[in-house]
DNA sequence: TAAATTCATCGCAATACTACGATAAAGCCA
DNA sequence: TGGCTTTATCGTAGTATTGCGATGAATTTA
């Protein structure tokens, strides 16, 4: 029987270093089709684009606006309010940061073959 | 009021292509620090690696091979049944796949610079 | 000021995920 | 065969995610 502080249904984050929980909360935040149709949409644009995501998307505003709480959460997008509106769009910094850690995870060579094991 | 078949709490992946639902649905089996560190391990590995996976884990056993099973749905491992163990490893085929989509998506430039919106 | 626009947040409903003990299934070994 | 090892699956508990209508806050416009 386990007697330490049970805490069910929550990730285990402590166990694991900053790198992987960090590189696990960027997957996350890529982990949904609306969320990576936003992502393309705003590397597609020129300009920042604004709340017009919402007729882009098949989605109600407030689900819009709740998948782009989740990418700024996580840094991969910034939004700056202009009047009425607000311009949302890629944060440079944090998604090169990403883009290094994907790459960094993919770099490795696959040693298995076919009849690897 | 909605009053097409309502499916509460489910993505709506009709609703996106192929493409961004395949992207999502690795991400997301990459969004949790237990699945990288198994990738990291199974990558570090010359040789496939079986269940001492467990032992290499903070977490159950059960927990483990609910991980795994995951990573296996997507594609990204696969396991050979070896005697009492089991061995797993990279798919390379669909490894390579993700590798090529998640590039593919930071291949963009981004535009945006810290004065843009 | 009053109405309209834009967006965030709240609250709810339903499903999905995380974790683990218990148990089952499959193969090994004495 | 009987026990042992290894792994998958079941069942359960708790939390998180997804989606949306309703509402609220901030700003613009009439």
């Amino acid at each position: 029987m386990n007697l330490e502080t049970r805490t069910m249904g929550v990730t285990k984050t402590q166990h694991f270093t900053g790198e992987q929980n960090r590189l696990a909360a960027l997957a996350k935040a890529l982990g949904h089709p609306a969320r990576i149709a936003i992502l393309q949409h705003l590397l597609k644009q020129q300009t920042c684009i604004c709340g017009d995501l919402v007729s882009e998307l098949p989605l109600a505003q407030a689900t819009v606006s709740q998948h782009l709480k989740e990418l700024k959460a996580v840094g991969l997008i910034k939004g700056t309010v202009e009047g009425t509106s607000v311009c949302y769009c890629i944060d440079k910094q944090n998604w090169e940061e990403a883009r290094d850690m994907f790459l960094q995870l993919f770099s490795s060579p696959v040693s298995c073959q076919d009849n690897c094991c």
